[in-house]
DNA sequence: GCGACTTTGTTCCTGCGTTCACAAGCGGCT
DNA sequence: AGCCGCTTGTGAACGCAGGAACAAAGTCGC
């Protein structure tokens, strides 16, 4: 285990939560951490943390735990935000204007290169200092600054349309917050957050408590 | 296999996806589906559908595939979405007043119950025919209207503390959008949705690819 | 300088989830 | 009525992730 080679799929999603902890502890004046306390503070088992972080190559001290610092530092070159990553934003809608304004883009490593829409009406209004741009703009925009993510922010029937001009574009990866399945080519990552299904999930939970109230009584 | 008996918790997942596509079918008039053919709009295996089917009971013909409303009836029953299910949102800032002006919540099985937050100045703010109100009036909601399903969407900072007001009154399940960790006692489900953690999840990849690159070059 | 204590990094094992492959079942055609 | 072809449901194999337990390693106190 060198170097950061072949980290699991889990552990880059808690990767993510450990960093955001550890900024917060860094904000906090931390110095150190043990395995046990940063755990306990990312919710998950220090086991499992230690093993995540062994992926990242031996990096604690024995004895004594972490560098709050340093491993912040490692854990950011690892997800690649140790730069700041451009972004574009698509479908500048109610769910949109949240997302544009929404400050922890920039304090998680992220970069607002671009925001758009194809309602003539939308383009050209101010948020937040960023312009609602045509969406003739996006290729140009993409290119310029080197774009990598999109998020698609439109209803679900123009998501694929979006998607498919993303990827002409040039991005590779894709945040889809529409209700919609995406194809893409092979190369191209993309991952969704569907609220409905996170409700029904927890939807689904529920109906088993209460079944198991039922035969309670 | 006979009832919905011990579905994986991966399965619940795509089972909620299943639903989605299958409402769309049945609004497009389309009365049968195939396993492989309802795979590919979830986009996954159609192996991996038809288990995941199976926790429910067989339910299909073979030879011919399922019927489109009687396995949109049967999944909307096993997610307890079948009757409308009631939801408190709190914090009404940029994040809730999008969500709480969303019609994916309806039309997927949810019905808002109340939206609740600490601001003053936000309180009595009318949205989509739904008035904001403060924190007090919560118990009286969720024990009212027997709400389940509490939605988080303040800042990080009051996370836990609404968190706990939700359980203390009577919220079993709750769907944070804060990135903080929260603490719950082991009756209560939490499930987490960080727009962070998903682009940093995608911006590892773009790391990874990058450095594939540059080994290439 | 040495011993005891603390904490990491890793190994092993168990369990879950995914995939392949196929037998069983059903409709339709002759 | 019987056969054929299509599709489901499931059994078995495989790989990945999680958890406990421990040896190595470094620090702190004396
Ligand atoms: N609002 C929420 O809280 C919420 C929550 C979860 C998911 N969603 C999903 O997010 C998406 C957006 O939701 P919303 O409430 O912001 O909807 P919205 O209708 O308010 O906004 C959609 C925006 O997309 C733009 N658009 C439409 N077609 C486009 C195209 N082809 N190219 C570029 N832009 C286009 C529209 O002009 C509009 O500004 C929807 O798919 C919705 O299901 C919304
Ligand atoms: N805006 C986004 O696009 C976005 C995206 C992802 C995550 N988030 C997260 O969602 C949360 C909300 O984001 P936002 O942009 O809407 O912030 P915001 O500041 O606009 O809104 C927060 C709201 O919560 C209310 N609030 C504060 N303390 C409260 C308390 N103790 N009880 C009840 N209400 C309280 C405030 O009055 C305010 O109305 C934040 O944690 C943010 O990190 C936001």
């Amino acid at each position: 285990m060198s170097e950061g080679r072949a980290v699991p799929e889990a552990t880059v999603a808690r990767l993510a939560v450990y960093l955001r902890v550890l900024s917060t502890m860094c904000d906090g004046g931390v110095l150190t951490v043990s395995s046990e306390a940063l755990a306990n503070a990312a919710g998950v088992n220090s086991a499992k943390l230690r093993k995540d972080l062994s992926y990242l190559g031996s990096i604690g001290t024995r004895g004594v735990g972490y560098l709050v610092e340093v491993l912040r530092e490692r854990i950011s070159t690892c997800l690649g935000v140790s730069e700041h990553r451009a972004v574009v934003l698509v479908g500048i809608g109610n769910l949109g204007h949240a997302l544009a304004g929404y400050g922890g883009f920039r304090s998680r490593g992220f970069r607002i290169a671009g925001l758009f829409d194809a309602d003539p009406n939308r383009v050209g209004e101010d948020i937040c200092g960023l312009r609602v741009r045509g969406m003739a703009d996006m290729q140009a925009v993409v290119t310029r600054e080197s774009v990598s993510i999109g998020v698609i922010a439109t209803p679900a029937e123009a998501a694929q349309e979006v998607c498919d001009r993303l990827v002409a574009a040039g991005v590779t990866s894709i945040l889809n917050f529409a209700p919609a399945v995406l194809v893409v080519p092979d190369n191209v990552d993309v991952r969704k957050v569907d609220l409905a299904v996170e409700l029904q999930i927890l939807s689904f939970h529920e109906q088993r408590k209460a079944a198991g109230l039922t035969v309670v009584l």
